[in-house]
DNA sequence: CGTACTGTTCGGGA
DNA sequence: GTCCCGAACAGTAC
């Protein structure tokens, strides 16, 4: 969402003159308020309006134009002075609230506050958990999703199965750096776009350290997909 | 809680 | 080569 965020900051400070779409969001009440400031939480970005925020999450298929439309059915529509943006098939929604009572900026990788330390309290908190669910958690790293857990995992060695409490604190340590280097790598990535070129594992067929077929299967409770090596990814397990 | 659902693209198998 | 099917960058509702 940093991505975004930096192509849509050239609204910033600017008034909406319309606004329409599918999305459940009464537009009238859009008409006319000032884009105060755009921030982000792991996959979601906010739009702040005077007294209230559109939040959006583009989910798995969600797509975003600047100045441009899609031949389809538009969710959002955001008329600035300058130009618009264009939402589709992503999630919107109004939020009242105050959204620093809602999000815990410290575990956000993307974001200026985030604390490693409270990061690695939040992953080992649950010291049940396996690390391949824990890793998608929004509410322990924000921003990691699927892409990066299996990434992460793989440079720091760590089979997706192992569970939190038999994973020495030094390797989560590592892991942690990894969901880290690879998140501001793939901001580079998509900066040049080239976004999905730089993949070790995911979606690979084969590990590129060793050279054997690397395993894929959608493992346990968040059920997605794990590509994997059991070479050279060490299980950490209690029995 | 697990299951169903949403929704678009793309790669691989036929 | 071309068509078709199912998986997939995620989360919510029930």
């Amino acid at each position: 969402m940093q991505f975004m965020k930096e192509q849509t900051e050239q609204f910033v400070g600017q008034k909406i003159l319309y606004a329409y779409g599918d999305a459940p969001i009464p537009f009238t009440k859009l008409q006319g308020k000032k884009l105060k400031e755009i921030k982000t939480f792991g996959k979601e970005i906010f739009f702040c309006l005077e007294d209230f925020t559109i939040r959006v999450h583009l989910m798995l298929f969600g797509k975003y134009e600047i100045n441009k439309t899609l031949n389809r059915s538009i969710r959002l529509g955001i008329e600035f002075e300058s130009g618009t943006i264009n939402l589709y098939a992503c999630d919107c929604r109004l939020v009242e609230a105050t959204l620093s009572d809602l999000y815990d900026w410290s575990t956000d990788i993307m974001h200026p506050s985030f604390n490693k330390n409270k990061a690695l309290e939040k992953l080992t908190a649950k010291p049940e958990q396996l690390i391949c669910d824990a890793l998608l958690d929004q509410n322990i790293v924000a921003g990691a999703g699927n892409i990066i857990k299996n990434e992460a995992l793989f440079m720091a060695r760590i089979h997706p199965l192992s569970q939190i409490s038999e994973i020495p604190l030094k390797k989560i340590e590592s892991l942690l750096s990894a969901c880290i280097s690879i998140s501001f790598k793939y901001l580079e990535w998509i900066r040049q776009d080239e976004a999905n070129e730089h993949w070790l594992v995911y979606r690979k067929k084969e590990c590129p350290r060793d050279h054997i077929p690397l395993l894929h299967s959608k493992l346990y409770k968040t059920n997605r997909s794990c590509y994997y090596c059991e070479a050279c990814q060490h299980l950490y397990l209690s029995f």
